[in-house]
DNA sequence: ACAGGCGAAACTTTATACAATCTTCGCCCA
DNA sequence: TGGGCGAAGATTGTATAAAGTTTCGCCTGT
């Protein structure tokens, strides 16, 4: 096949300044060192990664497109706070763009993709054995795009990595203390129904999946108004 | 209700130079006075807007975050050109989305949405009936950003844009050559079925505009050799 | 005559300098 | 003592200049 005979010039990802800037500051944001509300100064990312503003700019413009940095204008960048009204339409837009690419990959398994399946697995049970918390939630996200790519629906790929990166800071922010650790054992299964081309068990498992992460989030309005309460007195 | 107790900075859509320039370029793409394939030099754009190659750089990467013009690293950017696939995609990904916004829009209708939508089939006539072509691919997409805007879901609605766009460019390059003029009826028949709270007319209709719609497109593969050959040749 | 390589021009990319705006802190006055 | 005004500092927005890359034409050698 010459699928790739085009150089595909759309690869953004990898091996790039800006890029490199991005995923720095996304692993950041998820991994919960960078709070919702924090100023992102573009001096200051620019020393860190010893790059000018321009590169800084360019990426937090990125970051802002996908949801979880503001831009307001002439303040500066800052760490996204969704709402919780936000926070339900993350997962709204999920189930409804998940439950239809779960049904595309089973269409699409194939040898390899299980592999990369398991291979994924392994990896995401091994850091939740060692306590690895930033890694898991970078796995578990990774899990969720992994069954984008098997759709071989590049706009559906494009929508969830925003609705992942968002979901990533919903949870960290509205989480109830007590957490536990469910996710692994619902990947497993979502994975087994795919390998059985199973679609219906893997729409239903993926659904109940989100439903519950939703469940375990504290979605009151309420909240909102505490958060920013704290916010004054914390800064 | 202190709604707005914040100024909202998240408005970036007007009174801004650099969306006046992406708003401006926009237009030119779906307007069809620039066709796929076309480079966008920065001078060029700059020169035209009286704007520094900045704010010219910033909206064509906004742009290409939208689908509508692809960057290639050291080369510029140039309108896109959507593939046969990708259309495919686009319009899957309508359906999906648009399918469940309607519903939305019909639990959130009121007298005020109504009004919007009566004034909007209205604009959309005159425009057909004086055979603006450039009015009606705009005031087309305006009627499904309507609906989404309707629904209340941001998120839907940032989605729906982006596909809007990345629509019309499909449908300039892929529709036959005989037009006939179909959308504005069936927006009129949606609209009615949102006015009557009748979900699953909403549903249906619009489900079937989308596919008439993409039934009147030419999307088979070889087309794309066939542009690529022409390009070549035309260049 | 044609293939291959050298070189200049045009463009994008990146960095830096300047201008505009906002924030903050101190001071003055009621 | 509390509040408002104002200037200094800091930060972002914009423009311009330097650096790197690609592309195209031309020239030379076979």
């Amino acid at each position: 096949m010459a699928a790739k005979s085009r150089p595909k010039p759309d690869a953004p990802d990898v091996s790039d300044r800006v890029s490199r800037i991005r995923e720095g500051v996304t692993a950041a944001i998820l991994e919960h060192r960078l709070l919702p509300g924090t100023k992102l100064g573009e001096d200051e990312i620019g020393e860190i990664y010893g790059a000018s503003r321009t590169l800084v700019r360019t990426a937090l413009q990125q970051l802002a497109h996908e949801g979880i940095v503001n831009i307001e204008k002439n303040r500066g960048a800052f760490v996204a706070r969704p709402t919780p009204a936000d926070a339900r339409e993350v997962f709204e837009a999920r189930r409804l763009i998940e439950s239809t690419i779960v049904d595309h990959a089973v269409d699409a398994v194939s040898p390899a993709w299980i592999d990369r399946l398991q291979q994924h697995l392994t990896e995401e049970r091994e850091a939740e054995l060692r306590g690895d918390a930033r890694a898991s939630v970078r796995l578990s996200g990774d899990f969720h795009r992994l069954i984008a790519e098997m759709s071989g629906h590049s706009i559906y790929l494009g929508f969830l990595k925003e609705l992942i990166a968002r979901s990533s800071l919903i949870i960290l922010l509205y989480r109830r203390h007590d957490t536990p650790a469910c996710g692994t054992d619902h990947h497993a299964e979502i994975a087994t129904a795919i390998r059985k081309r199973d679609k219906q068990a893997a729409r239903a498992l993926m659904l109940s999946h989100l439903n519950e992460i939703e469940a375990e989030l504290f979605l009151k309005d309420p909240a909102a108004d505490e958060l920013r309460l704290a916010d004054v007195l914390g800064a």
